[in-house]
DNA sequence: ACAATTCATTAAAGCGGTTTAACGATCAAT
DNA sequence: ATTGATCGTTAAACCGCTTTAATGAATTGT
């Protein structure tokens, strides 16, 4: 690979020059320029991106830390997020640095990562990261209430609290007295904080929501969203009595339609469902059409990029 | 932040030492050991990744550079891709630098890479970025034949001709002798050889598929793969006559399925479907189960990855 | 015509690590 | 005691770029 003291030697200018034509940041008069240019093409010279990362102590590159799920495979969430922040930061020239690797807590294999900022999606409970990138500098903005909760930290999520409560006022507008909630995975924060705001507008009307209607999901119980939603109504049917079910996802949704169809329960005469989020977008496309929640991942990637891109440009100054 | 040398100053020995501490590559007494990584550990130092990759000329980081389609937004085959390619890299220390950011062909604006490989996934046709990497030294591996074809390329794709071939073989065996294509976008390399293979499945029997029979999706015309496969049955079922339908997705499928209820199609009797790409993984959850080719995208991925390492590998003796 | 600006260019000093060649100390073999 | 390895450590060169301070040429004002 050609260097800029190559492209410089061959024009007969100081590398100062060459690279002040590649960076703009200095008037080059047009014809040194052309003449860098010329050489550099015909050398196929290309500015080094790690030495220039290194001088400028910037690297243009935003980590966009996930956690790795049992079947390292990403949800419709996931992925919505994702294509939100990688939207968001390209509009400033920034790239996005995936990982899911596991972070082994030994110092000695744990390097600094090439970046500008973080983004970390669903923190664990004190997650040590945390305060490493705090340490180093680097800003840092969380996708998920962080646990515990640190003033000090910035973080975008949905109030999933006030969403499930919204959700339970609307069934129990409608009607409804008893329902199934199939919630996500238990020791998620959302699973709580869905809870609570379900047993939060029962409580509005005076009503209770016993434990035995809840439902948590499971990789191992279940194998896949669809299967839970089918299983769980087959098996709570017979028990327990209710007209409404809430799942997690439209994908959980689509299994119950299947087991309704099965056990010949009408939708929605005999039985309501509602989906808190629109995962897999089959809501428009189910018969009959879902009702969802629209969670709009997307638009929480974008949130979380403009949050980093803030703090970044503040951080600016780091001239050491 | 703290630097090698401060530490090496803090501890009383040279940078060299310390460095060799934090790399491994060359042994150091376990006292000294002990007494770099203490400090280190007080004084909150960590390697520094960009200065690390510019001595030793290697990022640990691997591209993964994807097309941006209309809606900016990626489809589960991709996404399943995405996940088998980092799953891969994972296991040998890489991670992966995802961008879809359009290459402006200003030379002064293209910067090379911080990257050891690239794996470009649905090549232009006759892209420029190939030679680029090309020019650069830098390892690539294709996903999707690249066009024109290439015998120095190196690439990773499903055979769809002979995919589309055996679907064709298999309707045909089941007594089908008129069908309905509903193919993906037609510039793709994969539309036109899906068509080619089961233009051969018909030519076999020597019948013929007439050009109306396959249907192309496009974003402004649909909007979405549902509506595409609703749409698309619920024009030509009156105009066309046929007894099987081939659909580029499951999701197109979904739509099918709604079209045929709607018109009183029974599926299968009346109107058989079968979809080349599960991609939503649908096909098991839909009423009658739908008949889908399982693509594994995770495992192209996989591949690709693998095959990167092995060049990248071979690459290593690049020491200038 | 002379001082005061402006402007493009340069030489050299970083940026924060790795690596090579040299070195003194320790140890085993002669 | 002498030679030859082996081992841990170091000083200095290097990776490829940016940036600062200095410089000389060209432009402006008076």
């Amino acid at each position: 690979m050609a260097t800029i003291d190559d492209v410089a030697k061959a024009v007969g200018v100081s590398k100062g020059t060459v690279s002040s034509v590649f960076s703009k940041k200095r008037p080059i008069s047009q014809e040194v320029t052309e003449r860098v240019l010329a050489v550099a093409k015909e050398l196929g010279y290309y500015p080094n991106h790690v030495a220039r990362s290194l001088a400028t102590r910037k690297t243009m590159i935003a980590g966009l830390k996930m956690p790795i799920s049992r079947d390292m495979s990403l949800s419709g969430f996931e992925i919505q997020m994702i294509n939100g922040v990688m939207k968001q930061l390209a509009k400033h020239g920034y790239r996005v640095l995936l990982d899911t690797l596991p972070e082994h807590d030994d110092p000695t294999s744990f390097s600094m990562d090439p970046v500008d900022g973080v983004i970390l999606l669903n923190p664990r409970k004190a997650d040590p990261r945390i305060d490493r990138y705090g340490q180093m500098g680097i800003p840092i903005v969380l996708v998920g209430r962080p646990d515990p909760d640190d003033r000090s930290l910035s973080y975008v999520d949905n109030d999933n609290e006030a969403l499930a409560c919204e959700v339970g006022r609307y069934l129990l507008g409608l009607g409804h007295r008893s329902v199934l909630f199939l919630n996500t995975i238990r020791d998620m924060t959302v699973a709580s904080d869905r809870a609570a705001g379900l047993r939060r507008a029962f409580a509005e009307r005076g009503l209770a929501l016993d434990d035995d209607r809840i439902a948590y999901y499971s990789h191992e119980a279940y194998g896949n969203a669809a299967a839970y939603g089918y299983s769980a109504l087959r098996e709570m049917w017979g028990r327990l009595s209710f007209t409404a079910v809430i799942t997690d996802t439209d994908r959980v949704a689509l299994g119950v339609y299947r087991a309704a169809r099965e056990l010949g329960i009408a939708i929605p005469d005999e039985l309501s469902v509602i989906a808190l989020n629109n995962d897999a977008t089959l809501a428009q496309e189910m018969e009959p059409q879902l009702t969802a929640v629209e969670l709009y991942a997307e638009t929480l990637g974008i949130e979380a990029a403009s949050l980093l891109m803030d703090m970044m440009a503040e951080y600016e100054p780091q001239q050491k």
